[in-house]
DNA sequence: AAAATTCATAAACAAATGTATATGCATCCT
DNA sequence: AGGATGCATATACATTTGTTTATGAATTTT
């Protein structure tokens, strides 16, 4: 292995106004140095390697042959640091490129339509969303496979900066004065004889409410399908059957009497999401923007016109 | 104008060592340096560019992007001057490449022999030979524009380094007891007259004899053309005619008495020659190369054995 | 021939860069 | 749980880099 060159960036810098201006005394100047500042780099420099890079012959400046060649070298080099500058600069404020989320199972219902709005006022972003389970997730935030991680709880262990930014309650809703009303601690197994009102196959509130009661070994046959959350809460209201639903969406029918929560065991079904990444973890801008887009947007609102809870 | 990159090329390689090993400890080995040391540098690296280029997760440290970006960088750098070093390295011992050398008008009939031997010897030299005048050379001497001149005198006023390498005598010679033998200071006109010796037309010393005829408005028509200096030595001293000959070659027999030397007016022709170079210039290993190749050589014995004076 | 320009050099000093040693702290491994 | 490993940090110091000011030498311009 041969010994490198020996130089420094600023002889680089110094070496290249030289060679360009062929002159020490303007290239001091365009440097905002002094012209003794530039001699001595420039003697330093062929010192150390033991080459002669430039000749004065009378007043004027010429490089030497291995002078030619480390100009070459020089403009290589400053451009190279130039381009190296200018991505580094505007990589750091475009929002843009590969945004890695791990998503744990029961995100992957709501998570596509907030994807689906962040990537309409930030189109440059691809997500790479990886939907795993809790404890491969804490392993995989440990080894950096993630940028950010969407879960349900936060783990105190671990090293992990987390944000709430979204809480979601399902509950039972009848129709006011529902033979269920009064009860407290309702089975599971009770509710399961109710005409259920239900979202279309795929919906996201579909499928988390299908989870939960496969979780009792519960399966559901619907009794009618409808279309949208709005639908479903006016069915109930009607008394065409029960539903569950987002508390947020019946909070004011409820308040005022027109339908009932049921106290049905199991339920609410509360989900407190969080955004997380490793506490030493870098965000980049596309995941900072998305971190911030999850704080500023209203979710609830987001998923009802989405309709897909 | 952005900006520059504040880096030193101390923390590109100590950059592209961590960013390799990924491993501060280890680059640290790689480079001779204390793990402390990397770790200021990368730190200065990152604060003075407000970028992170280095995530610590765990024990195990990852690349950012713009970290990837920056080792990518590194690595094409550290690249060009390792190239940039092979060059330097070895141009600064082969013997190669152009050579530029002024000569001044009447060297030219000599000059082809001594580089044909030179290129002999050092084959991949390309010597770029101009013949002009000497006022010229001074001027274009100063200006940079030769690796070295070959001339006749050596100005003084002149920043030159100089060194002879040839003393030619020419005197014109003619058979033992000539007529003319005792006569002092013959007019150039006189010899005119006698029967001359030549070599073939193109030889260099018959231009150079023709040359310093011409001066004197004479042109010589010869007797006898003969290929050789030996050839026409031995045909003058059998009588055949005069010629004019380096005085080093019939030396032995002047001496002796088997031929003599006139004393013609405008003769010996003397030329002294020199390398010369600018005192400030620095001579490439080619250029050096010749001026120890005309040092070392037997320029006579050169010149005898091409037959060519 | 005088004046202006340009590079070289020196001295004295200020700032930055780079270093080793020692130590702390967290993580990883056994 | 305990030891080993690896990075961070503090301190103190050495070296390098850059500064101004002054001056010298040589060349070019006027």
């Amino acid at each position: 292995m041969t010994p490198n060159l020996h130089i420094t960036s600023q002889q680089i810098r110094i070496f290249e106004a030289v060679a360009r201006n062929l002159s020490y005394t303007k290239a001091a100047e365009e440097l905002g140095l002094s012209q003794p500042a530039v001699s001595i780099q420039m003697k330093r420099l062929e010192e150390n390697n033991d080459v002669k890079f430039i000749e004065v012959i009378g007043k004027k400046l010429y490089l030497t042959r291995p002078g030619e060649r480390m100009l070459k070298s020089c403009q290589r080099i400053l451009d190279e640091l130039h381009d190296l500058n200018g991505h580094i600069k505007s990589a750091q404020q475009k929002i843009e490129g590969e945004l890695k989320i791990a998503v744990v199972t029961p995100a992957k219902y709501f998570m596509p339509y907030i994807l689906k709005a962040f990537l309409n006022r930030y189109p440059d972003v691809r997500p790479a969303i990886t939907v795993i389970n809790r404890r491969r997730i804490l392993d995989e935030l440990k080894q950096n496979q993630y940028d950010l991680s969407i879960m349900g709880r936060v783990p105190e262990e671990l090293k992990l900066d987390s944000f709430p930014f979204f809480q979601n309650e399902l509950v039972v809703a009848a129709p006011a004065k529902h033979r269920l009303s009064k009860e407290k601690r309702i089975p599971i197994s009770e509710i399961a004889t109710e005409r259920f009102l239900m979202r279309e196959k795929g919906s996201g509130i579909r499928m988390s409410v299908e989870d939960r009661f496969a979780e009792n070994g519960i399966i559901i046959e619907p009794y009618m399908e409808l279309g949208s959350t709005e639908s479903i809460k006016q069915a109930v209201m009607a008394g065409l059957g029960i539903s569950v639903l987002p508390k947020q969406a019946i909070r004011i029918e409820a308040k005022h009497g027109h339908l009932d929560i049921l106290d049905v065991e199991g339920f609410p079904v509360i989900r407190d999401w969080y955004v997380a990444k490793m506490k030493d973890k870098n965000l980049h801008p596309a995941a900072q923007a998305f971190v911030d887009f999850l704080n500023s947007i209203d979710i609830e609102r987001l998923l009802a016109m989405s309709d897909t809870r």
